[in-house]
RNA sequence: GGCCCUAUCGUCUAAUGGUCAGGACAUUUGCUUUUCAAGCAAGUAAUCCGGGUUCGAUUCCCGGUAGGGUCACCA
């Protein structure tokens, strides 16, 4: 890959709502290829629309943008150079260029004049990127508006003059902007600006095949925090929507994929956004977590009763590792009803469930536990791990089948139908707690 | 509706003017120390349709169809 020189490229979103993988998958790409060619990458808030913008909302893109690893170089606001637009709009009413139009409000209190382009109604063509050659006659668009007074300059206005300010050299952006694209080489050309090269990249879609949107309930990134998933994963994910090495790969370390990434491989169609494979990622990256960095993680979902620093964690976290797709089912295992919470106390079950359904005997399940009861105690407490106790165990469950002793055993030890090996189950709550729980299985079998 | 864009398994995608059209997620089945999950193994599954060009097209061209985007004093 050879590297361009001076890659300016920018994320320039409006701070009108939370922004979803959509959005965030198009500032990726903008990262990426700036990293690749160690050029810079810019956030430029684009709050010309005073009325929708909230700071809360530009809050949550500098967090989403930190959360993710996708470090800015340069930070601008639109609404802090007003005078900048200003004065090139200046520029384009003295040229001719653009002129005041008196207009006749639509709604009563509208206003009466507004700054528009004086449309030269040219064929436009511009080489994107990513699609190619992509042709526009912008004579149906006819004299647009480009601000409504020299201090409320209007999208189309303030992205050129930025753009050219900033000297970006790449726009990558959503394909939603392509016919954008036109009206906005017309004003830069308006202004005698170099025009950057452009990078049209295909939407992200819903599972019903529309694009990525707020009211088509897409979630917004720090949800995907919120939930438990690794920055890491998710932007593994997103990088591969629309774009691959070109090899097997998938998974991708932030540098592999700085080193491979290529405009010109990106797919031309969009692509939906898959929940089920993304947790699949989170699920690899997770796996490959320190116990520590995996402690730090689930911590705000561990319940308090349990806390990542006591020891019950430790010993559940080998297991948590392997059950897991995302930190936030942690909170589900450990709530009542949940896999894992029999580790806390013992829930009410049904005698009945004590009985293995392929061979529903009450007495010889009881005989069983008593057996199991009397190697269990015969294992210290300092020996009593998941490992001793399967090898105390396993010759009795194997000589008298293996579901018939090891399935009231489990349910002895969880009170539940679903739950970790009977082994792992008594390691974990102990054995005091493990042969007073027998105790009690064997009394509700009488 | 005008304009623009797109089209390979259900989903994300690979590949080629000649391949058994490859991989991953999901799904199905089997295996693994009882359950569930995980893991492992195997299986099902795709080139939108119609014309051309060509010895040969999924690949190139045209048309159709379908889907998406956009048509603001929003961005």
């Amino acid at each position: 890959m050879s590297l361009l020189a001076n890659v300016v490229t920018r994320f320039a979103p409006s701070p009108t709502g939370l922004l979803h993988a959509g959005n965030y998958r198009t500032a990726l790409f903008s990262y990426v290829y700036a990293a690749q060619n160690k050029g810079k990458f810019i956030l430029r808030i684009e709050d010309s629309d005073r009325a929708r913008s909230k700071k809360e909302y530009e809050d949550n893109i500098v967090e989403s943008l930190k959360w993710l690893g996708l470090p800015y170089d340069e930070f601008y606001r639109q609404s802090d150079r007003l005078g900048i637009y200003r004065s090139y709009l200046a520029k384009l009413i003295e040229s001719g260029q653009a002129f005041v139009s008196k207009e006749t409000p639509v709604e009563s209190g509208g206003r009466t004049e507004v700054i528009r382009f004086k449309n030269p109604n040219a064929k436009i063509r511009f080489a994107d990127l990513v699609r190619g050659d992509i042709e526009f006659d912008t004579t149906e668009l006819g004299d647009f508006v480009v601000a409504r007074s020299l201090d409320e300059p209007l999208f189309h206005l303030a992205v050129v003059v930025d753009d050219h300010e900033m000297e970006v050299t790449h726009v990558i952006r959503g394909e939603d902007h392509i016919s954008n694209t036109a009206r906005q080489i017309l004003i830069a050309r308006a202004l005698g600006f170099d025009l950057p090269a452009y990078a049209h990249v295909p939407l992200l879609l819903s599972p019903g095949r529309g694009k990525l949107s707020k009211r088509g309930g897409a979630p917004s990134i720090t949800a995907y925090r919120d939930r438990g998933y690794l920055a890491e994963a998710l932007v593994n994910y997103m990088i591969l929507l629309g774009w691959n090495p070109g090899d097997e790969q998938e998974i991708l370390s932030r540098e592999e994929i700085v080193a491979k990434f290529s405009l010109g491989k990106i797919q031309k169609g969009g692509a939906i956004f898959d929940e089920e494979k993304l947790k699949w990622f989170n699920r690899q990256y997770l796996r490959r977590l320190s116990d520590g960095d995996f402690a730090l993680h689930a911590s705000p979902f561990v319940p308090e009763w349990l806390g990542t620093g006591s020891p019950a964690f430790k010993r559940l976290l080998p297991l948590l590792k392997e059950k897991i797709s995302t930190f936030g089912e942690i909170a589900e295992v450990f709530d009542k009803n949940g896999e894992l919470d029999f580790v806390r106390g013992l829930l009410p079950y049904a005698a009945d469930l004590l009985l293995w359904k392929k061979k529903p005997e009450r007495e010889g399940a009881r005989a069983h536990l008593a057996e199991a009861r009397k190697l269990l105690a015969a294992v210290s407490a300092d020996h009593f791990t998941a490992e001793r106790i399967k090898d105390t165990l396993w010759p009795y469950a194997e000589e008298h089948g293996k579901g018939d002793v090891l399935w009231p055993l489990r349910v002895a030890l969880t009170g539940k139908e679903k739950s970790p090996d009977p082994f792992t189950a008594a390691a974990l709550v102990g054995r005091e707690e493990a042969l007073k729980r027998i105790d009690h299985a064997i009394k509700y079998l009488a």
